[in-house]
DNA sequence: CTTGCTGCAAAACCTTTGCAAACCT
DNA sequence: AGGTTTGCAAAGGTTTTGCAGCAAG
């Protein structure tokens, strides 16, 4: 399986409909079993937006601590953001909170540019 | 429905349970609705933990910004984390990223001090 | 020949919906 | 009666699983 072609925050079915162009007779079920094992591996990473569905995107090895997501209430299109302010936090965060933290997650949600104008 | 019985962060099924105890021939659905009613008029808060069901809290209007919760990978307990650093970065992300901010969504992972302490 | 991958269909899971019965006022 | 809320069962959408068949070593 050849997932090269996109380099966005996608489904399951919507890669399934992708790569179904260039192997009509993949099933479904295969795409999520790879999907999962890309996962599992470190290959991908799975995104969930709040829109019901698994989103899965590369994730880039030279990215010591991972990026933060722009989700856009109006088209859904999700973009990246990089701060590293949130490291220090986890500092704070252990010795406040009794609580060991392993990883992060933060979602802004608003409107890209284009959705604001159209408001 | 009276549902002032609890203080965490409980999902519908979880709810349901509890709230059979006092009205035995409620049903699920009901529940359902009944949340979906209480978080759009602001009385509960609806998250998502990433375990797969929705999860409800009540809302605290004393609060103008909402909490963080930091989730326990070993029990999955929530507990929360207040912090006002984000309200900046919002403005920061708006000016960089063209992109209008309306809200944000920040999560924790990692070990309770118990659940640490048995790793 | 044995092991692992595949596709298909069915199941699982959480949530929503349709509808008739029950409940107000 | 008229309108709303309920419970139940069925449907919905996404993801997982069982299993027989195919492929590969």
């Amino acid at each position: 399986m050849f997932l090269e072609q996109e380099d966005r925050h996608l489904s399951a079915e919507e890669l399934y409909m992708l790569v179904k162009h260039q192997n009509p007779e993949i099933g479904l079920a295969t795409v999520y079993r790879t999907l999962d094992i890309l996962a599992e591996i470190g290959v991908l990473i799975k995104n969930d937006f709040g829109d019901g569905r698994t989103r899965y995107e590369f994730s880039r090895k030279d990215e010591h601590h991972h990026h933060h997501h722009l989700i856009c209430l109006g088209c859904g299109n999700v973009s990246e953001f990089d701060d590293d302010l949130l490291e220090s936090l986890e500092a704070v965060i252990t010795k406040r909170n009794q609580f060991k933290v392993m990883d992060h997650d933060l979602k802004f949600y608003g409107y890209c540019r284009k959705c604001e104008e159209a408001r």
